[in-house]
DNA sequence: CTTTTTAGCTATAGACATTAGCTTAAAGCT
DNA sequence: AGCTTTAAGCTAATGTCTATAGCTAAAAAG
C-alpha cells in the first residue's frame, strides 16, 4: 500500500487546523491520525510528544501571529498603526482559537528556537512604539498594557466571558480608543507622580 | 472502618487547593482522592464528572474573587477604588493560579447559577465606574477594558509571557496608570469623533 | 434495636499517550 | 536495472485516567 507522505509540517498544519475546529484543549492525537489517514502511532515518527506537538503549534501560531500583525502596520504610524494592528489582533484570534489559545503558551526557559518566534510579534510593537517617539522602559511598558488589553480583551470574548454579545464590538472600538489615548499621552502615565490630569 | 467524611464543598475546596498546586491542567481525580485518603470512583458521589468539579471550581473562584474585589474597593472612591481593585486583583490571581484559571472559564449559556456568581465581580466593578459618573453603556465599556487589561496582564504573567521578569511590577503600575487615565477621560475615549480603520 | 440510606469500595470498560518491534515502501547507490 | 539502506507506517501491548455498575457496611432515621 502506499504510504500517507506525512512530514512535520504537515502533521503541525494538520494539527493546527484541528485544535482552530476543536479548540487546544480537545485536540488528541487519535483525532488527529484519523483526519490524516494514519494510525495513532505512526505520528510519533513526526512529532516527539503531543506535548512537543503542542509546541510546535504555539511557534507555528506566533510566525503567522507575527506575520499577519506586520502586514496590519505596515505602511502606518502613531494611531494608524496602533489602531490597525489591534483589529488584526482580534480578528485573527477570533478566527484561530486553537492557533491563539497555542499561542498563549510562553516559551519554555531556554527554549532559543521557540523564544525567537515571541520576540518577532514584540519586533512590530517595538516599530508601532517607535513611532510614538517611545522606546527603552517606555516601550516595554506601553507594549505590555496594549498586549495586556488585546489579549485579555480576545481571551475573553473567546471563552464567552463577557456576558451579552450584543455590543462587544463597540467595547472593543472603546478599548481601541483607551489604548490609543494612553500610549500618545505616555509620559503623563509613566510619570511618578500619583494624581492624573486631564488630558488636551 | 470509618468514612472519610466527604462532601462536595470539601472535595471543591480540595480540588481548587491542588489546581493552585500544580495548575488547572493537571488537576486529576486520581491525585485528588489520593490527597482526600479516598478511592477515585468515591469521588463520584460528590461530584458528578471532572467537568462538573471544574465549573464548581469555577464558581468557588468566582465568589472568592468577587469577595476580594468588594473588600478592596470598600471606602474608597474613583482613582483610588481602580487603583485597589486593580492590586488586588493581581494579588489574588498570582496567590490563586488554579482558581483564577478555573473563573477565567465563563458561565455555559442557561447556567443561572453560574451566570450570577460571575455577576458578583461584574457588581464590583460596576460601583466603581459609579464614583466616576459612569453609567449604562459608557460603563458596560470602561469595565470591559479594565477587566481585559487586568485579565490580560495576570494571564500572560503567569503563563510566562513577559519575556523579561525583573520589571513586571513597573510594567503593572503604567498599566494602572493607563487605565486610571482612560476611566477618568471616558467622555474623551468614548467620543465617536476619530475615524478607525475597517481592518482585514 | 431495626430499618433505611448512602459513602466508599472493588471490578471493569473505554479513551488516550506512549513504547517496542516488525514490514515494506521509498530513497540512494553501483 | 538491481541491491542496499533508511525510515514511514503498522500491530501489539502497557500505563494512566475518566467513568459506570454493583456490593458492603457505616451512619442516620424510626
Amino acid at each position: 500500500m502506499p504510504r500517507a507522505g506525512l512530514n512535520t509540517d504537515r502533521v503541525v498544519t494538520a494539527a493546527a487546523d484541528l485544535a482552530d475546529e476543536v479548540g487546544l484543549g480537545q485536540l488528541t492525537l487519535a483525532a488527529l491520525a484519523a483526519r490524516l489517514g494514519v494510525r495513532q502511532p505512526s505520528l510519533y515518527k513526526h512529532v516527539a510528544s503531543l506535548d512537543a506537538l503542542k509546541r510546535l503549534i504555539s511557534m507555528r501560531a506566533k510566525a503567522e501571529f507575527a506575520d499577519v500583525l506586520g502586514r496590519a502596520a505596515i505602511g502606518r504610524t502613531r494611531d494608524d498603526a496602533l489602531v490597525a494592528m489591534a483589529y488584526a489582533w482580534r480578528s485573527w484570534a477570533l478566527e484561530h482559537p486553537g492557533r491563539f489559545q497555542a499561542g498563549e503558551r510562553g516559551a519554555a526557559p531556554g527554549d532559543v528556537e521557540h523564544e525567537e518566534l515571541s520576540r518577532r510579534t514584540i519586533a512590530v510593537m517595538v516599530a508601532v512604539m517607535g513611532g510614538y517617539g517611545l522606546d527603552g522602559d517606555d516601550a516595554v511598558d506601553a507594549i505590555r498594557t496594549c498586549r495586556s488589553a488585546l489579549h485579555g480583551f480576545v481571551s475573553l470574548e473567546a471563552d464567552y466571558g463577557f456576558a451579552f454579545p450584543q455590543n462587544i464590538d463597540r467595547s472593543f472600538d472603546r478599548l481601541v480608543r483607551a489604548l490609543v489615548l494612553a500610549v500618545s499621552n505616555w509620559t503623563e502615565v509613566s510619570a511618578p507622580a500619583r494624581p492624573q490630569a486631564p488630558v488636551r
